[in-house]
DNA sequence: TTTGCATGTTACTCCAATTAACATTGAGCA
DNA sequence: TGCTCAATGTTAATTGGAGTAACATGCAAA
């Protein structure tokens, strides 16, 4: 018997008994079960299989089921910071393109990882989960923030609404994701593209705020 | 003991075998227990037990408990076009105002039903019932688009973009409410309200389409 | 080495969804 | 009238999955 702890063979290969790693490995087959089953709705001993563990080795690394999903919504919104970050820096710093292009990467993640946007938006029970760290769901934004702000400057234009505006066309891109996901923008404007809209709905907003005078609630 | 039949006691007066109608009590009470909860996650018993009815009983009317949540779901639409309705009433057919009223009256609904909005946002297994009948989900968005189209005519200009505006506000709208939804509007940029954000976001955009050709890629 | 703590395991318990089999009622028809 | 059926309810399982208890293993520090 013992003897085996030595002789091992090839399907038991990385079988030992101590994971190594099983928080992440856990989260890892939960954001891969989450997407393959469409819906945060799979089983928790299906995660722990896929770690190849038992299905009470989780609880070791985390309280309940709604404690893993929230691991799962950190992991994301990491994803898509790292993601907004390749996409403004692939732009002129501060151009119109590339607000846009953070907006577009935005939509990308979001339409291309439905069952994410549902751990990050939908469930309300996991809402409480944005408030204690979020290092992982504040980068993007700050991305987005600097991009603006040098926006503001390259028009000539003090930064003192870049916050306001981040938020605003960030809002912008978020209610487009979210509207196009649902199948509501092939509904009503069938054969409408949600990344031209996004593109002309940016344009025209920060064309509007060209012409709109600093400090004219503006940045409320 | 079926003398009991006629000779009804107090507490059990509205006992009948059959409920009547039991559909839709079930979906008040689910919905009622979705407030409460604050979340769709409560169980099928105790919606059935608010109804009067055993817990098997709703398997009459719903094949499972999604379904239920689907009825729910075009339930919090429906009641969300009237308040759409309602609030464009208020203003000046076509005003600046109204579309306002509109978006605020959204971001009201949203941020007071925080629930519903899980439900209708959220969960990616209920994404499908978007699709079939939705007349529901639909009038709402369509009070939006008369009030967009006679803003057009009133500014003097083609309403052939009214389409792509209207989807544009919703997005914004639907936008800022799920951000301060989850605090992110709190966390940004403390002290903000999101109704004035919604107010300086309209404004500037309408600004910004008043300065663009029509035709130029506004409509895409 | 030995011992302690973190991490796993097996074997429950419990809860809630769903189903099966049977009961009650009302509506339409002989 | 009174019978019969379809719709709607009921009770009593079955099932699946979350979470826990008690025990096992192994790494790491003394």
């Amino acid at each position: 018997m013992n003897r085996e702890r030595h002789v091992v063979s090839k399907t038991e290969k990385n079988k030992r008994y101590h994971h190594g790693d099983l928080r992440n490995a856990l989260i890892i087959a939960a954001a891969t079960l989450i997407e393959e089953r469409g819906s945060e709705d799979f089983a928790m001993i299906d995660a722990a299989r896929r770690a190849g563990v038992s299905s009470a080795a989780p609880y070791r690394h985390f309280k309940d089921k709604t404690a893993l999903l929230e691991a799962v919504l950190e992991f994301a919104f990491f994803t898509l910071g790292l993601e907004a970050e390749a996409c403004a820096a692939k732009e002129e710093q501060g151009s119109v393109d590339a607000i846009i292009a953070i907006g577009k990467g935005y939509i990308r993640f979001v339409t291309g990882h439905p069952q994410f946007y549902s751990l990050m938006w939908g469930d309300s029970s996991l809402r409480q989960v944005a408030k204690p760290d979020h290092n992982a769901s504040s980068s993007g934004f700050y991305v987005l923030e600097d991009t603006v702000r040098a926006w503001c400057l390259k028009i000539g234009r003090s930064d003192e609404d870049a916050l306001a505006l981040s938020i605003k066309l960030w809002a912008m891109a978020h209610g487009l994701s979210g509207i196009a996901m649902h199948g509501h923008i092939d509904r009503f404007l069938p054969g409408a593209d949600v990344y031209a809209l996004l593109e002309s709905t940016t344009h025209t907003f920060l064309e509007g705020v060209k012409h709109s005078k600093p400090g004219s609630g503006l940045a409320l």
